[in-house]
DNA sequence: CTAGAACTTGAAGTTAACTTTAAGTCAAGG
DNA sequence: CCTTGACTTAAAGTTAACTTCAAGTTCTAG
């Protein structure tokens, strides 16, 4: 089974100009085109795009994809550089994954500062609440978000 | 203490064109201005950069943020769409936290695919390694990638 | 009082990742 | 054969979030 541009950008959906737009920047070399120079996707086609989804979703640039579909397409003399590539790839998300977490518990501190304030009718009952009066698993972040980061805000 | 707009920057560690864009934006209408036109931020400003800073890498636009500031500044009456946009907040928070996840699967995927390639010496032998062979772990995303999204891979 | 560093503004420039447009070509059904 | 919808390319346009520039002003230290 062979698919156009427009099937395929169907099946995964996204937009058939954006698989235009990857193949002229160097993602798609692995497509082969009819003699009339239609692109014929192949079944096996879609593995290489959802690993460029994946890698689009992991923050990676356009051209640090390219730079992996090159070396996949040079064989296994680059096994060990495409390796390392991923482990890399590893903490960069080990790190996203932090920071999403830390939004999370401030998402979570204005969620309880506003259900607080909904309570009392004004937000000067979080605002102005002694910190002991906060609950515990916010006391950290509040303290953290009144001072510049990398203030030591306790002393 | 006040700052100007090159010491906060430095403070909290990005530009200080950043920061004049932020308020031409309209997302610093709380910073004053000394008789000569000069920012001074007040101490307590750093806790709406930092909550400005926080909605950004919730992945929020400009305007979106704006919109807070303005309802912030409105006062009381606004709790309540405040509180609102928090929970939505905290949804699509979940949502990337996920798809994060997912990401990483395939990533620590894409790692064992190539610790096995390496000792392999080819990338044959886990590309065309049975499925029995595979670590459990990896068996549904590897699944997932050789098949379009919403494929249903198992029959 | 005067350098000079840091501030001000408006406007133009940058970047990434697409999207749209225009002009033309291909391929399947009738 | 011919229509028609989907394909082709190159080039220009879009958007968000900054960044840089140019020309001028303010503040602080000597």
């Amino acid at each position: 089974m062979v698919y156009t541009v427009g099937e395929m950008a169907k099946l995964l959906g996204v937009a058939a100009s954006t698989l235009r737009y990857y193949d002229k920047e160097g993602l798609l070399p692995f497509v082969e085109r009819s003699s009339g120079g239609i692109r014929m996707f192949r079944e096996s086609d879609i593995e290489w795009l959802q690993v460029i989804g994946c890698m689009k979703k992991a923050g990676m640039s356009i051209k640090d994809i390219r730079q992996y579909i090159e070396m996949a397409l040079q064989g296994d003399d680059t096994i060990d550089l495409r390796l390392a590539m991923f482990r890399r790839q590893q903490e960069v998300l080990k790190q996203q994954m932090a920071e999403l977490q830390h939004t999370m518990e401030m998402v979570d501190y204005k969620c309880w500062y506003y259900e607080t304030a909904k309570e009392a009718g004004t937000v000067d009952a979080p605002q102005k609440m002694e910190l002991a009066e906060v609950p515990e698993r916010f006391r950290k972040i509040r303290q953290e978000l009144r001072t510049a980061p990398g203030t030591a805000a306790t002393m």
